[in-house]
DNA sequence: CAGCATCCTTGTCGATACTG
DNA sequence: CAGTATCGACAAGGATGCTG
C-alpha cells in the first residue's frame, strides 16, 4: 500500500525492534533455515541443531508461531505427532536468512584471520605473562 | 577456493556457529546498516540508534574489528576523533543484514497481525481474568 | 570526543524432572 | 513423542563515574 512505510528499525520505540530483535537471532536462523526444506518434527530438529536444547527450541518455535513464520500441526496419533512447517510469510524471510548462514560457512576463515591477526596486535591483559 | 566448505552451522563444535552468533545480533545489523553507507564517528553512531547504551556499542564494534567486518581510523585531533568504516568482507555480508532491516520493516504489520490472532486464541494464564 | 571500569539488575539458558 | 515446570548458573545489558 505504501512504498515507504513510517516504520523506521533506528527508533527506539519502534515494534520493528521487536521484530528485528527475533530474526536476529542464532536459533531463528537455524530453525528457519531446517524448515524451509520441508516440514519438521520437534525432535528432528532437536537431534539436527546440536547445542540446541528442548527448552529453547520450545521457545523458539512458540514465538516463530506467534509471529506467523511458522505453522503448528499436531495430528492425533498415538503418541502425539507434531510438525512444523513455513508459512507463506515464513518464506519470505528464510532466503534472507539462509544467506547469514551461507555467508557464515564460506567466510568463517576469514573472520578467523582477522580474529588471529586483531588478537597478535592486541594482547588482552589477563591472558599470557 | 574450495566449493563446498567442512563446516557445517548446525554442528554443535563449528566455529561457524560463533560467526553467526555474532551477525544474527540485533545491535551488528543495525550497525552494520549505518556503516554500509559511509563511515560513522563514535558518538554518531551512539545517536542515531536510538537504545543502544554506549558499553555495548563499544563492545559490538570492538568483535566487529576483530572480526574484519569493521575498521577503526583514529585521528590525532584534539579531542581524539574516531571514524568506523566497513571492510571489505564486511561489505560482503552488510547487504543479507540490510535485508533483515527491510523485511522487518516491510513486515511488522503482517508479524503483528499474526501475534494479535495467536494471542486471541491462546489466552494465556496471568492475562485477563 | 571516544571510550573504559565498576556495580547491579535482569534475562537467558542448560539441566532436571514430570505430564498427556 | 512432544512438550511444560522449576531451579540455579551465568552473562548480557543499563547506569554511573572517570580518563586521555
Amino acid at each position: 500500500m505504501n512504498a515507504s512505510p513510517p516504520w523506521d528499525a533506528y527508533a527506539a520505540e519502534c515494534p520493528t525492534r521487536m521484530v528485528l530483535d527475533r530474526i536476529a537471532d542464532k536459533w531463528t536462523v537455524l530453525v528457519l533455515g531446517l524448515l524451509s526444506e520441508h516440514p519438521w518434527r520437534f525432535n528432528a530438529l532437536l537431534r539436527t541443531i546440536e547445542g540446541l536444547s528442548q527448552k529453547v527450541l520450545s521457545q523458539t518455535l512458540k514465538r516463530l508461531e506467534r509471529d506467523g513464520l511458522v505453522s503448528r500441526t499436531a495430528f492425533a496419533t498415538v503418541p502425539v505427532t507434531v510438525e512444523y512447517a513455513i508459512t507463506p510469510l515464513g518464506a519470505t524471510l528464510a532466503s534472507s536468512l539462509g544467506a547469514l548462514i551461507d555467508w557464515s560457512e564460506r567466510n568463517i576463515e576469514s573472520v578467523q584471520a582477522a580474529q588471529r591477526a586483531f588478537d597478535a596486535r592486541q594482547p588482552h591483559p589477563g591472558r599470557a605473562a
